[in-house]
DNA sequence: ATTTAGACCTGTCAGC
DNA sequence: TGCTGACAGGTCTAAA
């Protein structure tokens, strides 16, 4: 769900509410979740450390934690981070009642006051919950399950994020790094771009806006791009990012930052989804099609596929 | 060597 | 009202 705008902005306000903060029990009501290591393992391994700093590295989420580990969060399509306040209690007794529902759902957190109602509907599909020692809990919420968190010794860093390309808001991500890669490959530039070991963060939302900024067609070969369209290209990804940052992400149904509010970027968003709307450039129609099995939005006018 | 379906999962919404 | 199919921010694996 999230892509690296969405992941930022959890780790900004993250950073700024739970550095500190030491988890003082795990509870995982979904095992699949935790990919490394064993879920029992990693209860007992990660119960007891303190939370020293939050970082991003293309859609991962780390927790940099007490005694040289981390935590990696990968929230795939629906995964989500919640921070409640003390007070909250969680209520299995669904798992007796009505197993299949509790798997699907997870538990019930009943909210200490009227006033945190409103959050409660955030609560469900909990899948990993800490309780951290101040009282308040952070939650792992995951409807489709797709998610995982992994926990790692600093040392394991590399192994851990293997076939991260470069950070697009950084330095690292030069033309001439993204023109070698470009040059490359012969596949559409669609598929590309979602390429994680090309550029580490962007997936369907800002793939889209990216190649709408820079005039591409999302079905041009990545390597018969010229050295201008790949300069905008870059361009394009780093200025509908860094946008996507500024308007607190993308959201546009299960969304939600760690209060429990959406984003709104959607409302700044040019192509993705727009499909019927006139296009902000030209007024043409935004059209919708399948490309490398991902619906993908574009306007055929201001994106020419040009002969090659 | 690539490209492409299928898996993993649940929720929501449109159409009948 | 209820059922069915399409679709959703991602990524891995197996088959073509």
């Amino acid at each position: 769900m999230p892509e690296l705008p969405e992941v930022e902005y959890t780790a900004r306000q993250l950073r700024a509410l739970i550095v500190g903060a030491a988890i003082q029990e795990a509870h995982v009501f979904w095992t699949r979740t935790i990919g490394y290591p064993d879920w029992h393992d990693f209860c007992a391994e990660i119960v007891g450390r303190r939370i020293e700093g939050v970082r991003r590295r293309g859609k991962f989420l780390l927790l940099d934690l007490s005694g040289d580990f981390f935590l990696s969060i990968h929230r795939r399509m629906s995964g989500n981070l919640l921070l409640l306040s003390p007070g909250w209690q969680i209520d299995t007794s669904l798992r007796e009642t009505d197993n299949a529902a509790w798997q699907t759902r997870g538990p019930t957190f009943l909210p200490p006051t009227a006033t945190d109602v409103a959050y409660s509907r955030e609560t469900s599909h909990c899948r990993v919950c800490f309780d951290l020692a101040d009282g308040r809990r952070l939650l792992y919420t995951d409807p489709r399950k797709f998610g995982r968190m992994e926990l790692w010794p600093c040392f394991s860093e590399a192994e851990a994020l293997h076939g991260l390309g470069p950070e697009p808001l950084e330095d690292a991500f030069t033309v001439e790094h993204f023109a070698e890669e470009l040059a490359k490959r012969k596949t559409v530039i669609k598929q590309v771009l979602l390429d994680q070991s090309v550029v580490a963060g962007v997936g369907n939302i800002y793939a889209d806006e990216a190649l709408f900024y820079a005039h591409i067609h999302p079905l041009r070969r990545a390597n018969s791009l010229n050295a201008s369209e790949i300069d905008a290209l870059r361009e394009g990804i780093i200025s509908v990012l860094a946008l996507g940052i500024e308007h607190g992400g993308t959201s546009f149904s299960d969304y939600r930052d760690l209060a429990g509010k959406a984003g709104n970027n959607f409302d700044h968003v040019r192509v993705f989804q727009q499909d019927g709307k006139p296009c902000v450039r030209c007024g043409t129609l935004i059209e919708r099609r399948v490309i490398a099995q991902r619906s993908t939005h574009f306007c055929p006018t201001c994106q020419q596929l040009i002969a090659e």
